[in-house]
DNA sequence: GGCACAATCCTAACACCGTAAAGATTAAAA
DNA sequence: TTTTAATCTTTACGGTGTTAGGATTGTGCC
């Protein structure tokens, strides 16, 4: 009975719109796609008058950058995986990567501007978010390359799982069953190849 | 004198809407992005009703379908590169690639679904349009590879470049003065690992 | 407690968007 | 030339982001 205090019956003022909106937003997201995710949808599912967002956000697009923002922490958060010893030491960075992106495609379109030019383009906020998860796998690279290779391998792997899971989620390719397999046959491909360079 | 009769001084019928209409689309996806890729930003453009154009597409999605449609015939053209002999056979077809998408980078971004859902998601005719580019590339596997190894080879570049071209247009990477270098060094390391991996 | 004030919410309104309906104008066919 | 079909027009409807100004509530000071 003590904690319902905290929920008053009434609530002309809502208490915690902005992550309200930000909750809701991802819902809209995910369910309906990012052309659904519009202001006054959002808003109405929180069950609050559209302008009212404009006490927490800016505007609408600002919204989709926090959500973006939101998402680049989630994904490195995800990305905290131990690498292997053996030959295909990044293969597991490089399926969690590309997991991610396929369990949030349109997160992911979002967090890289998809539709929402202000997202990406302007932001320094989320570029350096995003730098956070290039950074995970550079210090897993680190332990295998000299530090000159370094940033021609970082952006190596980076372009790969970046294409390759957006190319996932376009339906541009088509796995099987297999599909697993794929994405650790790819990466094994790469790791041969970063292998080699290194000699 | 005799040619001016093909451009009647009035014009209530255009004559070439479609052609023109998606003229225009281009070149306000260039200038403006593709948030302003408006049905009647468009119609206003070639001086025109904006209704009018409902007798030439179905909708205005229809348009940025018929863009991405030809961005990707345009893309393939852009392809049709000799493979070098050396090691870094594929450096020539992935350079062209990645120039191709950062001199259209809206473009490129409209031919994988950015912003309009049915783009990407609903049209078979933009999937095979877009395959013609990886063709190309195959085509250029082919002399390379086993055939075992075509599809995950096919699969690695194809990735690669797509990741590389939308973390540059991204403003994600920021190269020097030497960013063809980066992508060329890149692509070397792409090679040696299709190299290795067929031994 | 009471009161000023700021924060937060609301409704109303504006310009813009995609699209449908129905009438005007012109090209093509008979 | 007359009919017909294609193309373009104006008008209108519901939806959008956003602004302006009024209503309601939490907060700090007396």
């Amino acid at each position: 009975m003590a904690v319902r205090s905290k929920k008053p019956i009434k609530n002309y003022h809502h208490g915690d719109l902005r992550n309200a909106l930000l909750k809701a937003a991802r819902e809209v997201l995910e369910e309906r796609g990012p052309s659904f995710l519009s202001l006054r949808e959002i808003s109405r599912r929180v069950g609050v008058s559209a302008p009212s967002a404009y006490h927490h956000f800016p505007s609408r697009d600002a919204i989709a950058l926090g959500l973006a923002e939101l998402g680049a922490q989630e994904m490195a958060e995800c990305l905290a995986v131990e690498p292997n010893d053996g030959k295909d030491a990044l293969a597991p960075y490089g399926e969690a990567y590309v997991a991610f992106v396929r369990a949030n495609p349109a997160l992911y379109r979002l967090m890289f501007g998809e539709g929402f030019p202000a997202v990406s383009q302007f932001s320094q906020a989320l570029r350096d978010l995003r730098e956070r998860s290039y950074n995970i796998m550079k210090s897993n690279l680190e332990k295998r390359m000299s530090e000159a290779e370094l940033p021609i391998a970082g952006l190596f792997l980076w372009a790969l799982v970046h294409g390759l899971g957006l190319l996932l989620i376009d339906g541009q390719i088509v796995p099987g069953k297999e599909s697993d397999d794929i994405v650790h046959q790819v990466l094994q491909l790469a790791g041969t190849g970063l292998d080699d360079a290194r000699i």
